[in-house]
DNA sequence: AACTAAGACAACCGCCAACAG
DNA sequence: GCTGTTGGCGGTTGTCTTAGT
């Protein structure tokens, strides 16, 4: 079988589209609106072949695209999205009016799977990534806390799984039984918790997305199962646990060192409003940034073939470090606490 | 100032499903 | 039912810009 190449002609013309061209493309697809896109090229009197006329058109002649920068709701709602569907890029565009599946996607690879990534966690199962995650450290926050033993809500069930995982938590476990004191100060020494710290995230409710792809007919089984698949996969610690209560052994120093660390801002019930304890340390640091603003996001001109790039369209005052310390309120899963570590033992 | 690397985004490629003849 | 066409989608590449040295 095989489908000819739709732009293997000679002639026609591939690459950066100029203002001529779209401007060309508009003005036909606004006489006639888009129909055949195989004639387009030719009546409009261009040198491209339909495919490329219509991706042109849909990725960025659209008088509906919304440019700019993405803000920080429709952040939330693509990461959400995508832990429920996964790479279905125009499903997710399809949530998020004016923003294409390409654009959606390409902010995806260069930004939030980035940024997963710097987190520890897996950009594909949003869950954390066992290759760098120091399951020593986590060990040892449970070893010097008892009731921090829980962990399933430290790593995920499928980590559980690894044999070789569980021979060396076995292992350490035993150490750690057999020369309790020595052992956890070496790794509270060896700053190891902060390891841990940096690998976690808060688990929070799916939020109304869930609702809404309901309500759009999406399957409830469907959804259900990739919630769960999420809540089990995701990660899973409590940081609020960390930072506020007194349970756990973990000095106060340590606390608010990490509470001050830009990317690990508290989580807010409001992503976009953090809370910040007025007294903290991290308090100076959030105004610090304060030049940021929404208001300060620029879009850009639908028609304008680079201005994407310019300075104007984005965040000033550390956006990224602000993004970084909000996203950590994105991931927002509800883990069941009643996996026990002693079946996999 | 020149060069290089990294980042960001637009565009392309190949596959697939739906549809029409 | 078969075949070709079309549009849609996700992955990947190409190109331009920016930052760093």
């Amino acid at each position: 079988m095989g489908r000819t190449p739709c732009c293997d002609k000679d002639g026609l013309k591939k690459g950066p589209w100029t203002p001529e061209e779209d401007l060309k493309l508009v003005n036909y697809i606004q006489l006639h609106r888009p129909g055949n896109w195989r004639t387009i090229p030719k009546n409009a009197g261009l040198q491209r072949c339909g495919k490329s006329c219509r991706l042109r058109w849909t990725n960025y002649l659209r008088p509906d695209i919304k440019r700019g920068r993405f803000s920080f709701e429709e952040e939330e709602t693509i990461i959400q999205l995508h832990s429920i569907l996964g790479n279905k890029w125009s499903a997710i565009a399809a949530r998020l009016p004016g923003r294409t599946d390409n654009e959606i996607k390409n902010y995806w690879n260069t930004h939030i799977r980035k940024r997963l990534l710097r987190m520890g966690l897996d950009p594909v199962t949003h869950a954390p990534r066992l290759d760098i995650l120091d399951l020593s450290s986590i060990l040892s926050s449970s070893l010097s806390n008892p009731s921090f033993l829980n962990v399933s809500n430290l790593l995920g069930t499928q980590t559980l799984m690894n044999p070789d995982l569980l021979k060396l938590a076995t292992a350490i476990l035993s150490l750690k039984q057999e020369n309790q004191v020595p052992f956890t100060k070496t790794l509270q020494e060896n700053n190891l918790f902060n390891n841990l710290m940096q690998n976690q995230v808060q688990p929070v409710q799916p939020n109304n997305q869930y609702q809404t792809l309901l309500q759009e007919g999406f399957s409830s089984e469907i959804l259900t199962n990739q919630l769960m698949q999420a809540n089990v996969e995701g990660c899973c610690s409590n940081v609020s646990t960390f930072g506020n209560s007194q349970e756990n052994s973990i000095p106060t120093s340590l606390n608010e060192d990490f509470i001050c660390q830009p990317n690990y801002m508290y989580c807010s019930s409001n992503p976009t409003v953090p809370d910040i304890p007025e007294n903290s340390n991290f308090q100076s640091l959030y105004n610090s940034n304060q030049n940021f603003s929404f208001e300060s996001v620029v879009s850009t001109p639908i028609s304008s073939p680079t201005p994407l790039n310019s300075p104007s369209t984005f965040i000033k005052g550390g956006a990224e470090d602000e993004n970084e310390s909000y996203c950590n309120s994105l991931f927002n899963f509800e883990i069941p606490e009643s996996l026990d570590m002693s079946e996999f033992m």
